[in-house]
DNA sequence: ATGAAAGCGCTAACAA
DNA sequence: TTGTTAGCGCTTTCAT
């Protein structure tokens, strides 16, 4: 409800020159009706041009001629005239805002993310929409067209299930949209991803390095999920490689850590304990479940890396902070954000991409969650 | 740019009524000239009506005989059709849409609480800008005249610095805002907080008990953040009520740690511990802070609680990781943002509201960082 | 109860 | 080069 009338308390220098009389049926009086913020029409008055003219020195298009120019921003300077978005959106259709659909926002990779987003979005002069979804598919279309009510210029969704009808409809409708962490099987969609099996297998191939000869896999489950399934490939493909054979006890997926990483595999991992056969590593998915196994040994009196290792995969700030602290693979969050929102933004603005499907580099950061394994 | 016709590549449900033909200068020929989704106009002229009676159907307002409501419903159903929020916000000066300004959305704690808000926010249909300012003034002051030019329902300024004349200078404007976890010194603006200096003194009562007497304080400066002040009176008064003498040698203050509140207080405390004088315990101003501190003392070879005991102020999810699992106060995050955003929504819809100022409970949160002190 | 029409503030097409 | 005007899609007022 800005800027209504009603509710505008003082005189500010914003709109002391912007209200205006009209007729009402008071007795044919003219009665003050209603504050506003000065619009286009005010500086047109207070220059002595056309409306059309205040619109093309604002945008800088047409010619105007320098002196009308100067006239119309003399006048912009005295008045605090700021454009109506809504209004100018309502033409252009372009708001000048950008919707984006993730599943948690507060989950600590990508909320990363989406500070790298944030930061070019707000350097391009656009703004932040921002859904969250909780892997809730329905919710996630819904969403979707909301945003559309909203005249939004352009989509990002941002991990989570694949789901990619969704995102190939808004596609389809010509809306610029880039999917990031998220892999669509078609390539026509923008996307900004890391090469998740190619990720895996160097944490495999570490692993093995160090002497690990079984070497277990956490995850949750991943159809729905080419990015996680593309881990658990990476995994398989790193056994492979290294002619591991692939060990179905090593081998824990379970829903239940879904949307609890941490907590969830905590205690899949302390049950898993009593089963009494341990692989020498653990891969995982991220960080965040890595966080749950490393807690799961401790709690079990195993110690970390001197008889089981661990590598997380994400590099989320507090792997940092562990005990020990988590060799993972990093992702390159902010990056990653930034080049979503920058390919996004040059599709909205209709710049020239030479590249619209962009992989970026991960890194295996060592620190001391991974050991040679226990002689036996 | 969402909608614009010559974008449009298929034909969809949503758009297959809405081509229409319009004259054009090319030779007299009327030609297709654009997509676009229905329009009011379109289910009006399908259910045979006035825009006007369809409008009053959808916003269930004025009277509609029912017979006729019947027509509009469906031809509702018929076209596919969503109102145009920004048409829409162009009259009523409503965009169902809510503005919050934090420092840091990637920061563990105020992502919690955005995650509370954008709950309800959601659930009561409304959609969240985000904009991050990252302690820069002006950047905040900017930031808010880019929402208001997008004609945003309210206003949630999140964290950060006190910066109470753009708070002031929004809610004298009469457009709702309300405050969370930013204690602004005129109670007029409505606020969520939590009373940190309470909470704070309940920490080092909580140290007391266990029998520290000398119990220090780590912090950034806090002269243009009273959240951050309060919680160093809690601290004060803390001491007070128990007889404990201010020490200025245990008292670390130091803007390093503002924005990189773990690696900073790393430093900071590392820095000190070569000083040769400890406290017996830390209090500290926030969790990540907090993390800082355990790492730097394992760093120097102190153990936690057994020689130096820590407690944090937040209870951050990771506080439950870290080695020792720290001990802290706990706000109530999630229940602080949907708190803020139904106190807001409820100023925006005008509902009543009976407490504007809003105090959460906080408590204290036991784990294993804290212990006894040393015997000499 | 229903419809016609006037804007909301802006851009863009076109006339002058 | 400048001004006039027709919308964008919707709500709202006012006749009917």
């Amino acid at each position: 409800m800005i800027r209504s009338g009603k509710r505008q308390k003082h005189f500010t220098l914003k709109t002391f020159l912007c209200y205006y009389y009209t007729n009402t049926s008071n007795n044919g009086v003219k009665l003050k009706k209603r504050f506003q913020n000065p619009s286009i029409k005010d500086i047109a008055r207070e220059a002595g041009v056309a409306i059309s003219t205040v619109s093309n020195v604002i945008n800088k298009k047409g010619v105007v001629a320098s002196q009308t120019e100067q006239k119309v921003l003399k006048a912009l300077e005295k008045i605090n005239y700021r454009p109506n978005i809504i209004a100018r959106g309502l033409r252009t259709r372009s708001t000048k805002s950008i919707g984006i659909i993730v599943q948690d926002i507060a989950n600590p990779f990508t909320s990363h993310i989406i500070k790298g987003m944030e930061e070019v979005a707000r350097k391009r002069g656009y703004t932040l929409l921002i859904a969250c979804t909780f892997y809730n598919t329905e919710d996630e279309k819904k969403q979707v067209d909301v945003f559309m009510d909203q005249v939004i210029d352009g989509f990002i969704f941002l991990g989570g299930y694949d789901n990619s009808p969704v995102v190939r409809q808004v596609y389809n409708q010509g809306i610029p949209v880039v999917s990031v962490d998220r892999e669509i099987e078609d390539t026509d969609v923008p996307s900004v991803l890391i090469d998740n099996q190619e990720a895996m297998e160097k944490a495999v191939d570490y692993l093995y390095g160090y002497g690990h000869r079984k070497i277990g896999f956490v995850s949750f489950r991943f159809e729905k999920q080419t990015t996680t399934r593309n881990r658990y490939m990476g995994y398989c493909s790193g056994l492979e490689k290294n002619n591991l054979d692939y060990d179905p006890e090593v081998i824990i997926i379970d829903d239940y850590m879904r949307l609890n990483e941490t907590g969830g595999t905590f205690e899949i991992i302390k049950k898993f304990l009593k089963k009494g056969v341990l692989p020498t590593a653990f891969t995982t998915i991220s960080d965040v479940n890595a966080f749950g196994i490393l807690k799961a040994l401790k709690a079990g009196g195993i110690r970390v890396p001197q008889e089981v290792s661990v590598i997380g995969f994400d590099n989320v700030f507090f792997s940092n902070f562990t005990e020990p602290p988590l060799t993972t693979i990093k992702q390159p969050k902010k990056m990653m954000g930034k080049t979503g929102m920058n390919l996004l933004l040059d599709l909205v603005e209709k710049k020239k991409v030479d590249k619209k499907n962009i992989k970026l580099a991960t890194s295996l950061v060592e620190r001391d969650s991974v050991g040679p394994p226990p002689k036996k």
